[in-house]
DNA sequence: TGTTGATCATAT
DNA sequence: ATATGATCAACA
């Protein structure tokens, strides 16, 4: 595989639209990956395979995957009605030191504010080796979208500087809601209890709801070439 | 059958 | 433990 990196944000585009149609295997064999299986113990391998396609660099770094193009690289699996299948993991949740933390300087902010989605065939039906790679979406908020998440956002870390977080389930926020995220359910971390004391609780992250990343994907109109 | 809560791999 | 990449799978 010859050394890519895109200098601007049209290369990345245009690197991007190459892959729309081509199945994981094509992929995986231009970059040299091996495929697995299934990805049951490998479940952000397409999110590598695409990164290292279009040659992100951020590695575990708590930056964007294109740092100097201010892009996020999120790939997303749909069925063959073009739909979400999954949630969109966006951020681990501080759940202590928060004072002061407002939506505009919020990681989640900062991470969504542009964003190259990728659809992916996601049916556990197809092969993983046979499913296909769709149409890139250059996405940025529209202003109704960004004040959708920054309500939802602003309601959760209340719960969470109050106190409250072991209350929150993912039934709470519209459009974003917080589930574990976490290597399994021993790993803990602190946050504030419901007496202001300090308490060990599963570490949390964010997530965009279906509904919401379904409106990006329509309002893209992206579909797969076969 | 759709969601919520749990979990897998890897780098630092 | 926390960050990256997410999907799995139990349960309502």
């Amino acid at each position: 595989m010859p050394n890519f990196y895109p200098s601007n944000e049209q290369e990345l585009l245009n690197r991007a639209k190459l892959a729309a149609g081509y199945s994981f295997a094509e992929i995986a064999q231009y970059v040299n990956m091996p495929i697995p299986a299934n990805l049951n113990k490998q479940k952000g391998w397409v999110g590598n395979l695409i990164e290292t396609y279009l040659g992100a660099n951020a590695g575990s770094k708590a930056e964007r995957d294109f740092a100097s193009l201010g892009i996020e690289l999120k790939t997303i699996p749909i069925n063959k009605q073009g739909k979400p299948l999954e949630t969109t993991f966006v951020s681990v949740i501080p759940l202590m030191a928060n004072h002061g933390v407002i939506w505009e300087t919020s990681h989640v902010k900062y991470k969504l504010s542009k964003v190259l989605w990728i659809p992916i065939e996601g049916e556990r039906s197809i092969p993983l080796a046979e499913r296909k790679v769709g149409h890139p979406i250059l996405w940025t908020p529209t202003f109704e979208q960004e004040q959708q998440l920054k309500q939802d956002w602003q309601e959760l870390m209340d719960m969470i500087a109050l106190g409250q977080v072991e209350k929150i389930t993912a039934r709470y926020g519209t459009y974003l809601q917080i589930r574990p995220k976490a290597a399994n359910g021993k790993a803990l971390t602190e946050a504030i209890g419901e007496n202001g004391e300090i308490i060990l609780t599963r570490p949390r992250g964010f997530y965009l709801k279906k509904s919401f990343t379904l409106q990006i994907l329509q309002n893209s109109m992206t579909h797969f070439i076969n």
